[in-house]
DNA sequence: GCATGGGTACTAGTTACGTCA
DNA sequence: ACTGACGTAACTAGTACCCAT
């Protein structure tokens, strides 16, 4: 599955407390704060309604392996045929569901218990599926069935388990080529996916400054040249160059300016290199880290004359 | 070879329960 | 005893892929 992750924007706004409004969103989401359109029973908490207005269940205790569960399905134990058989036959259903707007008892009368009753899984039973995640972050069929029958559990158990470690474990991401340019203490050494979003928003937050920085400085720079190119005295003592040379203070080519430098004296027969030592002369040299592995900047052939451009 | 539909397996996001300070 | 924060099991919705037709 390819995905475009990149396709951030970096005109983020960032709040007061240091992340972009989407960004806080998931994070209070995370924290299982309630939305606003809680007020409003979810499918779950219909059933949920709905559960606890009946009594004519017993209460059981999840704890208890599912052959000990009275009036448990145990259709799942056997289920050679669907090893996600829940999910799916649940994605199945949905469609139909939705339709008949019968939603949320079906399952429960699948279930054969009702509500939604958490499991905490002992300490026992937690140490071998990390055991097993390590070996692999996935479960084939077979994998799974013989878990759920060592743990004593239900394969969907042991399914929605590893969903939600491979959720909670990330060692890459997305933007985690940034974090050798800008490298983030880190107080927690588990990488959770929302302490990982919160890296993120930092990193692109202190990509922003620097891109904001480039661009002030840029600004600035156009404007020198602005400046120059109205003082003809001064060209006139500087000697066309027949190469363009790398500049012998940072070493580099100064990255797009002198790019836009070449591409601007091709066209106008200005001497790029001369401008180069000037401006290494009259303002110091920003050392910045290595510009972000993303798209370098355009400048028009004709900058010299655009007026300066509003950040 | 192709379209199509069903099944499967996954991710992302959400909800709700258990625990603890 | 009560409460809010937090961790996490369990859920929903959506998607990609595979395979049979």
């Amino acid at each position: 599955m390819e995905k475009e992750y990149l396709g951030l924007s970096l005109s983020l706004n960032f709040s007061s407390n240091g992340f972009p409004s989407h960004l806080s969103l998931l994070h209070s989401s995370s924290a299982s704060q309630p939305s606003s359109s809680s007020c409003q029973p979810k499918p779950a908490q219909w059933r949920h309604l709905l559960h606890a207005h009946s009594e004519s269940r017993p209460i059981l205790d999840v704890n208890q392996a599912p052959s000990a569960a009275a009036g448990r399905n145990n259709e799942e134990d056997g289920g050679v045929s669907s090893p996600n058989s829940r999910a799916s036959s649940a994605t199945a259903k949905r469609s139909t569901e939705r339709e008949a707007g019968s939603r949320g008892v079906s399952d429960e009368e699948d279930d054969g218990d009702g509500c939604r009753k958490k499991l905490r899984l002992s300490k026992d039973q937690s140490a071998i599926l990390e055991e097993s995640f390590k070996e692999h972050s996935t479960l084939n069929p077979k994998q799974k069935l013989a878990l759920a029958k060592q743990l004593n559990l239900r394969p969907r158990q042991v399914e929605v388990w590893f969903q939600n470690r491979r959720a909670r474990c990330l060692d890459q991401t997305p933007l985690s080529h940034l974090e050798d340019l800008y490298p983030v203490e880190s107080s927690d050494a588990t990488k959770t996916k929302l302490k990982q979003t919160e890296v993120d928003c930092e990193l692109l937050r202190r990509c922003c400054q620097d891109l904001t920085e480039e661009n002030r400085r840029l600004q600035k720079e156009v404007l020198e040249l602005r400046a120059l190119k109205l003082s003809p005295q001064l060209y006139m003592h500087m000697t066309p160059p027949t190469t363009l040379t790398l500049c012998p203070s940072c070493e580099r080519a100064c990255g797009s300016t002198s790019a836009a430098l070449a591409a601007a004296s091709s066209s106008r027969n200005q001497p790029p290199a001369e401008y180069h030592q000037f401006l290494h002369q009259h303002h110091r040299h920003q050392q910045r880290p290595v510009a972000p592995p993303w798209a370098p900047i355009q400048l028009r052939p004709s900058f010299l004359d655009a007026p300066p451009q509003r950040s």
